[in-house]
DNA sequence: AAATAAAATGTAAACGTTAACAATTGTAAA
DNA sequence: TTTACAATTGTTAACGTTTACATTTTATTT
């Protein structure tokens, strides 16, 4: 019933070989072949199996990418740029959704390596340092995606966190604000640990004393915003000000804020890291730190596909870091100062 | 340098055929050769080639979703919902975004039959009729998710689209609102019909005739939102309220709102279809139209598995429309009485 | 211990391509 | 015409599994 290559093959009354050359478009065909060929080809309604070919070429043309949290738009928006960019060059994208769970990626990787995927984009738990190790020695082409993980030398696309996060405390300062919350995720993903060094930084420089009981470390997801935001808001010296560090605990903050009753930015101000349209919409519009995100994929993918292609040259591909640079986009939840006036 | 099942079944002392059995957990193995195998597996880190395996077995465990824009959170839970759904059941999910375009969308069709993919859960743009029709014809499996194709029969999960717009309509009628305007996407697509007819139907039974004027048609994503929404306030018979059919374009709906500098719900009220996180934090919260959009990508993702392995098992399989109920969601986007007291 | 059945293992073809190499055909110069 | 060489096409062995079938080993019965 199913169509391949020797069906068409026959029809055109040719050679298999010849007709793997047409549908790859190789020189060395004369035109009155190819044409009898691709003739065959459109009656028989022949389509190639892939899964023969990635299996003969040892190459699939796809990339995994596992990402942290795919019901964050961070991630769909670092999902669609890996997969346009992908597409550009022919590849298509394998989606898994690593959960920040340091298992489930440690499958995934499993699973991705076993499908012979030409590549993968991580934005890894940092749990599995061996195995991603074992990954790149064994000639998988990685590249890490916004975090690093401790001693595994790789590629990746990263964000000037510990920049961005300075920024947006320091904002904060300027415009007023002392007493200034953090609710940060896990300290273990380089991501956590640099926005709540330049958090710091920015309140040492100010000469501000760090106060742990301001400091909140969750999950990176918005039920933790959310619970951490409410210890903040009761307890006595409760912050006049907060910082949150991705959009999904920015949620959460948001909803605990509200419920609080309290008023932004007079009872309380807030930077948080990664724009949204909503952040537009909401009265008042919320200061944000903005990363490149879909830069972040895209040059991700970018990446990662030159290595493919140039080891298929034979060409050396030294390992990279890209730090793309954050943006404080000032609104009107840091309004401070106008108040004062 | 790669490990294949030939050495491990040499460092064994067994055949390949042994090797595979215990690989895939056949009965039938003495427990000695088992840990004979399985010892060597691990020494060698044997890891197994999907590749070949789906070329031998004729299935791939995966499942291919094409969803209408990946950036949209509707899909990133859709997504998210499938790959678990996918997960639990032992298979894999390729993600590729259809971004609401025919061409996309058949390009990845092939693609994804070329995979040999198992089955296929499609967002249709409804412009490939033929091909999803030969698709089906030739034995791949699809499921279609959220919209129907005219003329193609095929499982599919839906969601009651015409009711819900219509619960939309009346809350807004019986909050006092009369000149209701409707910003929907295209009308090709079946939910973009259907929201329109249930708009139509609140109306005619609330005996409030219909005004073209009034209707604004986009293609669901934010910038048609904001445009129509921008059209509709400026017209000098502007709504005293709103009623738009995505969550898409109801961020543009909400931008256009803020920029004319009016007050929701005393200068105009506002119903989404979608609920969102969001929609509770701003001020005043949006009622809404909740899809139980979990639920329609795991029903989905279970009909077509189930499919697949009740063709396994030479079962027939019936093809079914399950359609999901909606939500009312009132919020004070809409609380026009509470001000006419 | 022999005969038989059952259990365990092995052999080799098949899955549908591609690619190295071989063979044929065409073309242009001698 | 040959001849020499280039252009085109064909043959066949991979790629790494699984699986139908054959064979060997083990267990059971007499």
């Amino acid at each position: 019933m199913k169509i391949n290559i020797k069906d068409v093959a026959k029809k055109a009354g040719v050679s298999t070989a010849t007709v793997s050359r047409v549908l790859r478009d190789f020189p060395g065909v004369r035109d009155k072949t190819r044409k009898r060929v691709l003739k065959a080809v459109s009656e028989l309604n022949y389509e190639i199996n892939a899964v023969a070919r990635n299996l003969r070429q040892k190459k699939t043309n796809s990339i995994g990418i596992i990402v942290g949290n795919v019901l964050s738009q961070f991630y769909s928006v670092i999902a669609k740029s890996v997969e346009d960019t992908a597409n550009k060059f022919g590849y298509y994208t394998i989606l898994c959704n690593g959960d920040e769970n340091p298992e489930k990626e440690l499958n995934y990787l499993k699973v991705l390596k076993s499908n012979r995927v030409d590549g993968i984009i991580l934005t890894p738990t940092g749990k599995n340092p061996e195995y991603v190790r074992y990954l790149i020695d064994s000639g998988t082409k990685v590249v890490l995606l916004d975090r690093l993980i401790e001693g595994v030398d790789c590629d990746a696309v990263l964000v000037d966190n510990a920049n961005g996060a300075y920024k947006a405390v320091k904002h904060l300062i300027d415009q007023g604000y002392r007493k200034i919350g953090i609710v940060d995720g896990y300290l273990d993903r380089t991501t956590g640990a640099e926005r709540l060094k330049g958090y710091l930084q920015a309140l040492k420089e100010a000469g501000i004393a760090k106060d742990d009981s301001l400091i909140k470390i969750g999950d990176f997801k918005k039920e933790s915003g959310k619970r951490l935001t409410r210890e903040l808001l009761k307890q006595s010296n409760r912050p006049e000000a907060i910082f949150t560090t991705n959009i999904d605990m920015s949620i959460g903050t948001l909803i605990a804020i509200k419920e609080a009753g309290l008023t932004i930015p007079d009872d309380i101000g807030i930077v948080c890291f990664d724009d949204s349209d909503w952040a537009l919409i909401l009265e008042p519009s919320i200061t944000v730190i903005r990363q490149p995100v879909y830069q972040l994929g895209s040059t991700a993918a970018g990446l990662l596909i030159k290595k493919i292609e140039d080891e298929e040259k034979e060409l050396d591909h030294k390992p990279a870091v890209v730090t793309l640079k954050t943006e404080l986009i000032i609104r009107n939840s840091t309004k401070k100062q106008i108040l004062v006036n």
